[in-house]
DNA sequence: ATAAACCCTTCACCGCACTACAACGTCAAG
DNA sequence: CTTGACGTTGTAGTGCGGTGAAGGGTTTAT
């Protein structure tokens, strides 16, 4: 299987495919005479572990560490286990942080639907990004 | 006001206001008989600005925008209410993503904590984040 | 023989917001 | 006169997941 024939049955680019060659997880394919890489239905299976794994919101870093266990002889359940309890835990502190922008998009909207643009005309920048100054606090 | 009393007055770092200024978010300042950028209080006020704006989760580029608007002579408040409201709708498309990746984990996770690390051993990654695929067929 | 489509390697680049470093000039204090 | 903290410029690196081009070799079809 060449790497075109590789990348075309698990919808990615040969690019790509050397791009997870390089970054360690992919293991180096067995070479034909002439140097093309040959993988066999394996390989597939490999690349398609590192789509639902991406697709579980893991990083490239992350996905590494997982076969980097497998090629050490390890078993990595436990190791995914804690990756994903860890994502989760970022996934719903992200989850926080864009629930309160969200409150504030929607106060700084509300804010310009009653702000006159005539107003704005000395300011740096726009009133509706800044507040009427009483005591300084920014951020 | 030398470049470090600036940025200390608005809690950032002098290579930061100079990082600000190559992006066009603040006017190029008048320059002391030394070479030296001097400021006065109203380039608070602009850094200031620039720091709400991203608070309010815009990019640096669209506050570029916003200021060049003001270069021009307009007012920025329409074009300022459009970028919130965007940015609100990316908020909340992002927002979706995340819950339906919290629920993929949430998933995933609970697959783990009945799935048997020995039956791992034969998979080319990890059984919890691959699907079981009986000879054949799946999907 | 030649063109098209594939393969190879290496290197650079995208956006994003900084951050660090090199190599130098300036200024106030001791 | 030296020390140290400040200032100047330009360039490069960070993390993330690729993407694209340069410059070449191989294979297949005509």
């Amino acid at each position: 299987m060449l790497i075109g024939e590789l990348a075309e049955a698990v919808g990615l680019t040969s690019q790509t495919i050397r791009f997870y060659e390089r970054r360690g997880l992919l293991p180096a394919p067995h070479r034909a005479a002439n140097g093309y890489r040959a993988y066999d239905d394996s390989s597939v299976f490999r690349v398609l572990f590192i789509r639902s794994a991406q697709s579980a919101g893991l990083t490239l870093a992350e996905i590494g560490s997982i076969v980097g266990l497998r090629d050490h002889g390890d078993l990595p359940c436990t190791h995914v286990a804690t990756l994903l309890h860890d994502k989760l835990d970022g996934v719903r502190a992200r989850q926080a942080e864009l629930a309160s922008l969200e409150a504030e998009l929607e106060r700084l909207l509300a804010r310009s639907r009653h702000l006159d643009p005539a107003d704005c005309a000395d300011s740096d920048g726009c009133h509706i990004l800044t507040e009427p100054r009483r005591s300084g606090r920014g951020g």
